[in-house]
This record gives C-alpha cells, structure tokens and sequence, in this order.
DNA sequence: ATAAACTTTAGAGTTAGGTCTAAGTCAATA
DNA sequence: TATTGACTTAGACCTAACTCTAAAGTTTAT
C-alpha cells in the first residue's frame, strides 16, 4: 500500500506518515528497491492504534516508550501494563474536564435560546 | 485580590494570568496607583470561566472572539450562541474520540489482567 | 533602613506536533 | 524520449500556549 493510499485511509498526512515513523511510533516501513515506502496489514494496524491513541491527545513519547517496551519483550509486560493504566487515569480526568466544560457550554446556550441571558453578564452561569 | 493570591486559587500561573490579560481573555484588571494589580469579584468569575474552557481546549482566540462579541453588546448575540454552539460540537467531537481512545485502552489493560495479551502483537486489540 | 520577597514590563525562548521546501529520483504516459 | 506526477530526504519553518529573563519598582519584616 503505497504512502498516498495510507494517507487517504486514515486521514493523516503523508509528511505526518512519516514524522511518526521517523519518530519510532511505526516502522520502518518495508520500501521497494528504489526506495518506496509499501505498508503492510502489520503497518496500518500499528496506525490505527496510533491514530486513536493522538485522537485522544496521547503524547508522541509516550506511545514511543511504549512501543518500544513492546519490542523489547516479554519482560516488559508489567512496565507497559502501568504505562497503559496511568494514561487511562490521565485520559479519564481530561474526559472529566471536558464533560464539565460540555455542561457549562450547554447552560449558557440554554440561556441563549430562553432569551434569558444577561447581556452584561453572561460570561458566567448564574447560580450553577 | 493579589496575582499571587488569584494564581494560587485558580491554580495558574501568574504569567498565565498576565498573559490572559494581554491577550484580552481577562481584563484589564484594576491596578493601584503604584501599578499592582488587584482582582476584583467579575474578575474571578472571567477566569473560571475562562479556566473551564481551557481545560476543555478551546483555543483562546475563540474565548477571545466570544469576549470581544459580549463586550460589542446585545446585537451579537445571536453570532455568540452560534459561536458556542460551534464550539459544543467541536467539543462533543473530542469526547467521542477520548472515550473510544478510552475503552481501546481499557480493553487492552484487561488483556493484560487477564494474561491473554498476545506478547508479539499486542500493539492492537484482537478483533474488536 | 535595608534586605527579602513581592510586583511590573517588554520581549526572548521553549515545547509539541506537525507542515513545508528544495533538490533529487523514479515510473508511467503522450 | 520527454514530461508529468508521485515519491524520497534533510532540514527549515510554523503555531499555540505558555514560560522565562532582565531590569526595574514596591511592600513587608526585622
């Protein structure tokens, strides 16, 4: 699968594609004789957890220190473990503050749309 | 109320304040005649508002836009509500992703309470 | 009254995560 | 065969959101 294909499939950019694998998050990608980058299955599945991973704003060396936990082996597995666990923790909190963020979002708009907003002070929610 | 004082409140740091200030998030905030700042009762407001929408990323050039609307009064509010609507659902977007990003990790962990964790392919998720 | 611990400003520096450019190579088409 | 278009690289550049520095003024404690 050529650079391009990639790239459309999953909505990255090629320049992306290979910032990530310069990186050490996939790779390196098999290349033709002339020096072609041709991902395989193993490839676009390592993307597409990366891709859900910086969906949800995982930092690029974390996935790297994990990834590279994984390759080197089996005597790793608890250190990944507590890596994974304590990004979950991090991601739970951001989920948190984003939820209380879509709350607050939603009352002032509720404001809007019953007419009841203070026009000089609708920067906060009255009362909560 | 002194930066210090707002700083550790809010848990920002006095050049966040400062720059909040500059790029007109917050502000002006009232100064004594020597040119301290001191914060008063709406100023604190602002900046948990401003906090909160902080914490849920939005970036401060839209609080900025949505500032400058309240402040040009009662004809903007119409462009206001659709402004934070706009901004619900870029925000409602983002939760979606975390939480998909959320329970993929979340599986992966049990992969590895359960000892099942394939040692050679463990980068995604059996199946789905 | 003098040191320590604040405060101010303008502006430079930092970090993360891309994105773009230039110069070159290669494959397929006109 | 020539040109078009996609690919390659190294490295420069960009943006957002801080964060830090320097030089100066102010307030508090002893």
């Amino acid at each position: 699968m050529t650079i391009k294909e990639v790239s459309e499939k999953f909505n990255l950019s090629k320049d992306t594609l290979r910032f990530y694998e310069k990186k050490g998050l996939i790779g390196p990608v098999k290349k033709t004789k002339s020096g072609i980058r041709d991902y395989e299955g193993q490839d676009l599945k390592r993307i597409e957890f990366i891709k859900c991973m910086r969906n949800a704003e995982l930092p690029i060396d974390v996935l790297k220190k994990y990834i590279d936990l994984y390759k080197s082996g089996k005597e790793t597995k608890e250190e990944r473990k507590k890596l994974l666990e304590n990004q979950q923790k991090i991601l739970k909190a951001k989920i948190d503050k984003m939820q209380k963020a879509y709350k607050l979002l939603t009352d002032k708009i509720d404001l809007y749309n019953s007419g009841k907003i203070d026009e000089y002070l609708d920067i906060s929610i009255k009362n909560n």
